[in-house]
DNA sequence: CGTTACCATCGAAGCGATTCGATCAACGTC
DNA sequence: GACGTTGATCGAATCGCTTCGATGGTAACG
């Protein structure tokens, strides 16, 4: 591979030449910077990475947690790193891997300069990471909100927006009685912030409305969901409007709704909160509210940029939800559903 | 952060001293590899990663370059990366990742040493990256087997072994008419080596056999599955076992059989194709012959290893297929199944 | 007891960039 | 026309590590 010494030898310059033509940190002549660049482009020069991490003390390569345990939602996490990997490659780095149960990775990869930032998916309200973030040197984003976020900087959709928004659908239609099939409630119990937020969201829109709603756990599968339908059914009778938070229940409940007669839109309203991909493969399109990972991922970088450039902000950002209509809600049916 | 030099004075050794410690490329007595060790456990010591890539040219790092493009099958994307980024940690390596589109990534990644290898996921038959990958001074392995492949490491499924197994299976509970419900057309044209080679193997142990087999293929969707079902049973009346190799069509398939009043496997016999996570999320357990995406990872993880540590070998591995019950084979029905 | 070997350790030369003065020429300016 | 500016370029130090050759001390050997 050419160096920069060759490139400097090539275009009859010095090595800090091309340095600078490189980083445009000074300004070079013109005929200067054109032979360089011709140079460059002949001998097909790439900088070595090593070397310049190793002098600039940066490595352009942005650090990225991903979780790995079974029973995770892959379809958005992989939405998540797409967006984050595409953004970083925009803003010239590279995203280096680090799984959940890697614990000592991220201090691995601070101490041995490897990363120059952290972006940390599935932030749970009390994670385990906190304190290891708090005390980082590297920025560090995280995906997902904590109960306690002094000085962290976090990403995510606003999923008490969300809930709210998702009940003010419902509402307007004229739902009276909704219930929400969120999280399962170990998630609940333990870790999902999110959870805890859309379920703030829901109640809180429906009090302020003037509409009943309950909530009811869902297991993350298909037969979770079904079990779920019923449930509700039994224990909410009179129910016409659900909020679906729960992508991988979402075809169950829907099969189990169709065995038992129950047609969407015209007996039951269905608004599900999830990846847009996700909702693709049911059998009856659902209205939703996207849970826009590509989006997030890419915000997430661009906040990491920022801290890389010196601004010294640790915020929370939310993303507003938005409501995309595929003919799911509709006015209930005069004569409400019974078991 | 501390540097070797740190740690080479709180030892009182040479620089050159705690580097051997550290590599065990040269001995270094009983006791000064203990105040060695304590030094650097006392200092939080860490070799900068840019430092030993530029002295010792490795970077310790593998790039994985990682399909984002919909429709594809996210939770096999999933298993891959998880058995490759774990098993790279088992070596100390980490894990770059690279996105499909970004043209450039191979050769930059080479060319600057920010990789010491590269795993490419997705291959298709004729791949287009297969010349880059030919001309790449790095190792490479390839996930997914192209048609040409001199030069080249490559690891997957036994495809055509798992069709074979999967034919095996049903003609021994005594069905005489099968059908594979493949991949879209689309991806059999175009790409997919994998499907191409399933269906060879379907075929080839159908005929050993003495039994009927049919090739229908699905688009990767739920109705796409539905859709297929109703073709199998309008163009091959008496078919009474299915090959389902499209994870993303086998919801809806099952669903429609159930519909059709269809039971599995009274009525239908059915084998999945399918990484295990899939069939989870299912109405009905269903019989498979898993794609080992874990497994997979790992295995490319280790050729890479073996790469780099000297062995010349560039040769093709498949993993052998492996059939799980889940009771959805059974002895098809006396009087077979009409339209 | 003089050689030979080997073991443990050190010193110094890279590896390939970045970056901070220093230099030198051209240019106004009074 | 001497002098401070400014712009373009160079040289050398530096980043933190690996690795090769050299060195001194010990043990083995005849």
């Amino acid at each position: 591979m050419a160096t920069i010494g060759d490139v400097a030898r090539a275009a009859g310059v010095s090595v800090s030449t091309v340095s600078y033509v490189l980083s445009g940190k000074r300004t070079i002549s013109g005929p200067t910077r054109d032979r360089v660049q011709r140079a460059i482009a002949d001998l097909g020069y790439r900088p070595h990475a090593g070397a310049r991490a190793l002098a600039s003390s940066r490595s352009n390569v942005i650090a990225l947690m991903v979780p790995f345990r079974p029973g995770i939602n892959v379809q958005i996490i992989m939405q998540f790193v797409g967006g984050v990997v595409t953004t970083a490659r925009e803003h010239d780095h590279d995203v280096l891997v680090l799984t959940q149960d890697d614990a000592q990775g991220i201090d691995r990869v601070a101490a041995s300069s490897t990363a120059d930032a952290l972006i940390v998916m599935d932030i749970e309200s009390d994670d385990a990471r906190l304190p290891a973030l708090r005390a980082l040197a590297l920025p560090s984003i995280l995906i997902g909100v904590p109960d306690d976020t002094t000085g962290l900087s976090c990403v995510d959709l606003d999923f008490a927006g969300a809930g709210r928004l998702a009940v003010r659908e419902l509402a307007r239609h004229g739902h009276q009685r909704l219930v929400l099939v969120g999280a399962s409630q170990d998630r609940l119990d333990h870790r999902a912030n999110y959870a805890v937020r859309m379920r703030q969201g829901v109640l809180e829109q429906a009090a302020a409305t003037g509409v009943a709603a309950d909530v009811v756990p869902a297991e993350p599968t298909f037969s979770g969901g079904a079990a779920a339908l019923d449930a509700v059914l039994a224990e909410h009778p009179g129910t016409t409007g659900l909020v679906v938070h729960n992508e991988a229940a979402l075809g169950g409940l829907l099969a189990r709704a169709a065995e038992r007669g129950l047609q969407v839109p015209d007996d039951l309203s269905v608004v599900a909160v999830s990846p847009a991909e996700m909702a693709a493969g049911l059998p009856v399109p659902v209205s939703l509210i996207e849970v826009p990972g590509e989006r997030i991922g890419r915000i997430a970088v661009e906040m990491v940029m920022a801290r890389l450039s010196g601004e010294e902000l640790a915020e929370t950002r939310l993303v507003s939800p938005a409501f995309t209509d595929h003919g799911s809600v509709a006015a209930p049916a005069p004569d409400p559903v019974r078991p």
